[in-house]
RNA sequence: GCGCCCGUAGCUCAGUGGAUAGAGCGCUAGGCUCCGGACCUGGAAGCGGGGGUUCGAUUCCCUCCGGGCGCACCA
């Protein structure tokens, strides 16, 4: 019996006999601050209180007598306290011989098929190299995906490839009109767009007249069978290239890339249009200030009707379609209802030995896997609020009741810069203003570069290796570093709730003590150096509890944790929330470490002592293994 | 103007309609005759202000103050 299935279980038993409208998942469950309360508490009586117009304590006497002769052997004991909890007390010996019994079999977690997810995430401009706040969005959406795979869901992680926009046409324009030399053996492709795309951008600044160009090359670009239009495509595919291998640096991977040119001489929205016409949800306007437009009334809609001009225009009085139009169309692919698909090709095998596909109108085949999705994640930050609001609540409109409840808007805050990180980038910052935030920007060519991140955690993590292990060779010392970084970045990229800006500081993204990915791996590590000193030393680890033995607290809370962690994974994925994983882990963690430093494994007292407490470390170290790749952090064995 | 988000310890962040609001960094006092100190055990320090709803509010509502963001037939 797992936590969640006891928890369920014990609501259903304590409701019965109970005269009461109230659902056995209406009764909260948490875990009371003081231990000697027990382990699992409930406040319900004091909910039941204003019903029965009785007092909370008799309640709760009431309830936990009822309760007692149907205990399950999960719980030792019941008991009452103020002003009105039923408290459970964990039987731990019994919990910790079921952890240690079903240690072999796979992740419990893994289990029934739920349907499939399509995430979107990454989608950078493929014009420049990608930034801390990229990563933010990497992070969050792989670690996502992670969760909801742990859980069962079918997940197809798709990356979005913008070719056709504004922000690569500035590229093109740039090679044209600066003719820049880019140096290969000096810095890659999207080191070098990132500077071209500040100094284009400052050009147009004192030539506004540029910008006529910049139009001209942007409607080349769309209409696509012309050289600049070829031009464009090259650059685009580069820099993919350059986004695809700094991701891959952090164990980030794909199944298709899907490009906005592809869409575009698919006639994605063209096609949608053909079949909404006779859509009530889709207007053509006579009067009024969207005159000869093709709208979606949104006037009726809550979060739209105060606005002074709430309906959006689909479909210009021009006849072109607007942004949120082939939006539309997109997520309608999505979702397997657009009556069109791309074709498809093979791009590239991937560090993870996967095959990454993508999108090729002119190169490609039929393919029957992609998209179809049953739930549909787009992951971008929270400035996209309002048009990720508008696409869903159109597709509700146009009829796609069904579809626009199943679209997520993942959004998340920005990263900022610190003013000390700021400074470092040679941005102009009030000196008396230490508190002082700024934003990235990317026309401007402010930002923290995502591989020079790693590269320098790299270099500190590798440099604390080497402290450490003097006997390893520059190389294993490396290798390890690298291993460290990303458990340094990643983690700090999701710990942070979604809703709070991540004000970058590279003091903090550098630091690998305390509440930080290396903790995380370091607890890994000691686990498995106990286990490695017990196999040297011929010990083995037995699954059993001894007879009679009553648990420390450090194992009790090892033990509680461990029992929890399904129940911390569902948590995380059914919430969307990465941060709620992390917080369980480093707990997990720390959990551990307290254990460490007060127990001891190899020299117990009795020699079955030492055998439960390896099993214990040995449960121990699978199950933290296992949630840090959910987090994507690698569990190096040492460090 | 309309809308959304945020304000918790010196700093960076968790947290929940319930019992004593938790971590990390920093500060401070300790700790390897014992499986690695990227560690552990203590200490000082906190819910922006004011109303309301409730048996109970840091959490929900209103308001004020302070901060961030978004609201095109643009892309």
């Amino acid at each position: 019996m797992n936590i969640n299935q006891l928890k369920e279980w014990t609501s259903q038993a304590l409701l019965q006999g109970l005269q009461v409208e109230m659902k056995p998942e209406e009764i909260s469950w948490e875990a009371p601050p003081n231990p000697t309360f027990g382990d699992l508490s409930t406040p319900v009586s004091l909910k039941l209180a204003k019903i029965l117009r009785r007092k909370p304590l008799d309640i709760a006497h009431d309830l936990a007598a009822a309760l007692q002769p149907l205990l399950p052997k999960a719980v030792d004991a019941l008991s009452v306290t103020l002003p009105g909890y039923v408290n459970m007390q964990y039987n731990y010996a019994y919990l910790a011989s079921q952890l240690l019994h079903t240690q072999e079999t796979p992740a419990p977690t893994a289990g029934v098929r739920k349907g499939k997810v399509v995430i979107e995430h990454t989608n950078i401009n493929p014009n420049k190299a990608a930034h801390i706040g990229h990563l933010r969005n990497s992070c969050l959406g792989d670690t996502l995906a992670r969760l909801l795979r742990a859980t069962g869901y079918e997940v197809e992680v798709q990356n979005y490839i913008d070719d056709t926009g504004t922000a690569v046409a500035d590229i093109v324009v740039g090679m044209e009109l600066l003719n820049p030399v880019w140096d290969e053996s000096k810095e890659s492709f999207d080191y070098f767009c990132w500077d071209l795309y500040t100094n284009i951008n400052e050009r147009y600044a004192v030539q506004p007249e540029l910008k006529e160009l910049q139009r001209k090359v942007l409607h080349d670009i769309e209409i696509g069978n012309n050289p600049t239009a070829t031009k464009a495509k090259e650059i685009s595919t580069q820099i993919v290239d350059c986004h695809l291998r700094t991701m891959a640096r952090f164990g980030i991977f794909y199944e298709l890339l899907t490009w906005e040119s592809d869409i575009l001489h698919l006639g994605f929205w063209k096609h949608a249009f053909a079949h909404l016409k006779n859509n009530d949800g889709l207007v053509y306007e006579t009067e009024g200030p969207n005159a000869g437009c093709w709208v979606v009334k949104l006037d009726d809609v809550e979060g739209f009707s105060q606005m002074e001009n709430p309906d959006k225009v689909l479909v210009r009085s021009n006849g072109t379609a607007t942004y949120v139009a082939k939006d539309i169309a997109y997520q309608m692919w999505k979702f397997g209802v657009l009556g069109l698909d791309f074709q498809y090709r093979p791009y590239v095998v991937q560090q993870n030995g996967e095959m990454l596909e993508t999108s090729d109108t002119y190169h490609g085949t039929e393919r029957t896997c992609y998209g179809r999705a049953d739930k549909v994640i787009n992951v971008i930050d929270i400035r996209q609020k309002y048009l990720q609001d508008v696409l869903r609540v159109s597709l509700n409109k146009l009829g796609f009741t069904k579809e626009a409840n199943n679209s997520v808007h993942f959004g998340y805050e920005v990263v900022a810069l610190s003013a000390a990180a700021a400074k470092e980038l040679g941005v102009t910052v009030d000196e008396a203003d230490e508190k002082g935030i700024y934003a990235m920007a990317g026309r401007k060519g402010i930002g923290v570069k995502a591989d020079d991140l790693v590269d320098r955690v790299i270099a500190k993590a590798t440099e604390e290796v080497a402290k450490r292990h003097p006997e390893h060779t520059a190389e294993e010392n490396t290798a390890l570093g690298e291993q460290i970084a990303i458990a340094a970045i990643r983690y700090y990229m999701i710990r942070y709730n979604m809703n709070s800006l991540i004000v970058f500081d590279f003091a903090e993204a550098l630091n690998m003590q305390g509440n930080t990915g290396p903790y995380l791996q370091y607890a890994h590590a000691r686990a498995n150096n106990i286990l490695e000193r017990a196999k040297s030393n011929g010990a083995l680890p037995e699954y059993r509890v001894p007879e009679g033995y009553a648990l420390t607290d450090p194992e009790k809370l090892l033990v509680r944790l461990l029992y929890e962690l399904p129940e911390a994974v569902e948590r995380a994925a059914e919430g969307l929330a990465p941060s709620v994983m992390t917080e369980y882990v480093y707990q997990l963690a720390s959990a551990f470490m307290s254990f460490y430093e007060t127990t001891p494994v190899m020299n117990a007292d009795t020699q079955e002592l030492r055998s439960f407490r390896l099993a214990l470390v040995d449960c121990y170290r699978a199950k933290l293994k296992e949630s840090l790749t959910i987090l994507g952090i690698p569990a190096p064995t040492r460090m």
